[in-house]
DNA sequence: CAAGTAAACTACAT
DNA sequence: TCTCGGTTTACTTG
């Protein structure tokens, strides 16, 4: 979900641009993000699993934008998922499934343009989709890769490698991560928005965030909430601020809720442990570097964390599951001379299933002319879900994302 | 009223 | 195997 209301609160700093203003840059491109864009689309030939080219044709549209500008892109995509990242998916999931079922019965009732319209609502992008874009990318000699966990961290290590100038996506999750040069918004006719972190100073109050250091950053989007944080409840990005400009540390700040009685040690600790954990991941998720050849962290992890027995433990256990070299098994691992990196190296480029390592990765839609018949759809990998809702339409609302505490706060 | 929350909408392509 | 996001609008709550 990114963080709610941060790219509303720099409305101020963002520019509008065109194309030409970013004339022979390189640019990181988040691929989950164009391909959810362009499977819209297609969502009748995915559902009922046919082969489609119009996905693709949507990222070649749009390369072909970029190549007038002479901007190289470097597509970089998601991999396995991170444990830290929990809660909103499966909600996510099973608005999918309910979709496609709703979609089912209305097109079996000859409801046919009422049907697309719940298909668009339950596309499932999958691996196999974005190595169809990678076949592309081979063969036109463009750059990608794919992230051993979020792309988020993955271009923003590209950037601060120098690799890329700057990161296309729309997700306000990079700036915390440390992204230097955001391009949001980009439409067909080659205008976009620009954030640029150099401009947080131009900031005023009541969202002055220019004097925060990145620590301070990642402290107030964790008590508003962020994908690794469900955050205190009732408090938002306006008081997020205004409890990280008075400088205190994040214990300091829950002690002063607890003997204000807004919040219970109980819920203040629950908290507590997910910062700890949020914290290490914007800094130092695990990614891969195209020139090591190699899984490293997106920042060298600091001596901070290195000596001390604990962090370290909390560090590793929040940057990702890797896989170990000799028993092939997917851990936390703290010794680098664990892991395998040639396996990583055969996800990174997209020949190997990032979630499982011993699944070569193939394209949707050559898969589907190899078996004729396919059971990639979400009702084959979630039959015990699909099976769970009764056909059809038992529109129940489900909620996973509920806040840790409930603080009672007012204006003062 | 202002801040937070939740649900609805959009997309694409034509 | 398990998945990207933001904006708008209407509501609740202190
Ligand atoms: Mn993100």
């Amino acid at each position: 979900m990114g963080v709610t209301g941060l790219l509303t609160k720099l409305k101020p700093i963002q520019k509008q641009i065109t194309l030409d203003q970013l004339y022979s840059k390189r640019l990181a491109i988040d691929g989950y993000s164009w391909l959810h864009k362009a499977t819209i689309g297609c969502s009748y030939e995915l559902m009922m699993d046919l082969n489609t080219n119009t996905y693709l044709k949507y990222f070649i549209k749009r390369i072909n934008m970029l190549k007038r500008y002479n901007i190289k892109p470097y597509f970089v995509f998601d991999g396995a998922k991170i444990n830290v990242k929990e809660g909103i998916e499966s909600s996510r999931l099973e608005k999918r499934i309910l979709n496609k079922k709703r979609g089912i019965s209305l097109w079996d009732t000859g409801k046919h343009l009422e049907a697309i319209e719940y298909f668009k609502k339950s596309v499932d992008v999958t691996p196999q989709m974005a190595k169809c874009i990678i076949d592309y990318c081979r063969s036109e000699n463009i750059d990608y890769i794919v992230a051993p966990f979020e792309a988020d961290s993955q271009m923003v290590y590209l950037e601060k490698e120098g690799l890329v100038d700057g990161i296309i996506s729309e997700d306000s999750d990079l700036l915390i991560f440390g992204c230097k040069n955001l391009i949001t918004k980009l439409n067909d006719r080659g205008e976009a928005r620009q954030i640029e972190r150099k401009d947080f100073n131009m900031l005023e109050e009541p969202f002055s965030i220019g004097k925060f250091s990145p620590e301070q950053l990642r402290l107030m989007v964790c008590l508003s909430g962020c994908d690794y944080t469900k955050g205190l409840g009732h408090i938002g990005l306006t008081f997020a601020y205004m409890f990280t400009s008075t400088g205190k540390s994040i214990e300091g700040i829950l002690e002063d809720f607890i003997e204000s009685g807004k919040l219970t040690t109980e819920s203040a600790e629950i908290f507590l442990k997910e910062y700890y954990f949020a914290d290490c991941s914007f800094q130092f998720q695990r990614v891969f570097s195209p020139t090591q050849q190699k899984v490293v962290t997106l920042n060298d992890i600091t001596s901070e964390y290195l000596y001390d027995f604990k962090k370290s433990r909390i560090l590793y256990s929040s940057i990702g599951k890797v896989i170990n070299k000799r028993t092939r098994i997917v851990e936390y691992i703290e010794n680098d001379e664990d892991i395998d990196h040639e396996m990583h190296r055969l996800i990174s480029i997209g020949e190997r299933d990032p979630s499982n390592f011993q699944t070569r990765l193939v394209s949707r839609e050559n898969l589907i002319n190899e078996s004729g018949e396919t059971q990639n759809s979400i009702q084959f990998y979630y039959s015990n879900l699909w099976n769970k809702y009764a056909s059809p339409l038992p529109l129940h609302p489900i909620f996973n994302k509920t806040p840790v505490g409930s603080l009672s706060l007012s204006c003062n």
